[in-house]
DNA sequence: CTGGATCCAAGAAGATACTG
DNA sequence: CAGTATCTTCTTGGATCCAG
């Protein structure tokens, strides 16, 4: 918490929004929604087309800030939300709904 | 419409979901709440922390998209949200939510 | 095969100075 | 006031490589 800190949505922006981690946010979410253990790293770099750099890079970060979890079991990495990785999904929900009325006009 | 596009969702993240555009949303709506006639550069630039060439790029880019308008009167430019501009608030309200919750845990 | 790490090229962003 | 020019740094993409 330092003096000058900014507004929290500004800080948010910062910490979520930004293509990759979004990207990550939204197939982790739909892994759940199918009922699997999580994704593993080259399932979400096939899904996301993110290059394998910038996966892991993100995947860190949110590691980090306790975003997305990771478990090893069967011989094998899954990642999924955390909790407060949940808490994200609402944005991509919006995100979505603007895309469908986005499509109705032809960019 | 080309054959191998990819999903909206997917696309709609590339499109909004990066920080110096959703700060730009972000503002040029504060801007309306407070029955403005929109946003200056120099506010915006002061407002959002952007540098002078990110802001620019970026306005220039929302206006191509028709998510940002800007009009010229009083020897001023004021930039504000389109009617699209304004469909992308609840992404921004979204996210303040999730800030919200965000803080209650210490980062 | 999975989960990365590494290297290099390209792009986006930041800082600052400067101009009409 | 509203940008542009320039330079540096950070981020991403894409290919390749490699250990378990």
């Amino acid at each position: 918490m330092t003096k000058d800190q900014l507004c929290p949505i500004a800080e948010s922006i910062k910490i979520i929004g930004t293509t990759p981690r979004l990207l990550i946010v939204r197939y982790l979410n739909e892994s759940v929604i199918k009922n699997n253990d999580g994704l593993g790293f080259n399932e979400m770099k096939r899904l996301s087309k993110l290059s394998s750099r910038t996966l892991a890079l993100n995947l860190k970060y949110l590691l980090e800030k306790g975003i997305v979890d990771v478990k090893d079991f069967k011989n094998r990495r899954f990642y999924s939300l955390t909790k407060r990785g949940r808490e994200v999904v609402p944005i991509i929900s919006s995100i979505g709904e603007w895309g469908s009325r986005w499509n109705i006009y032809e960019n």
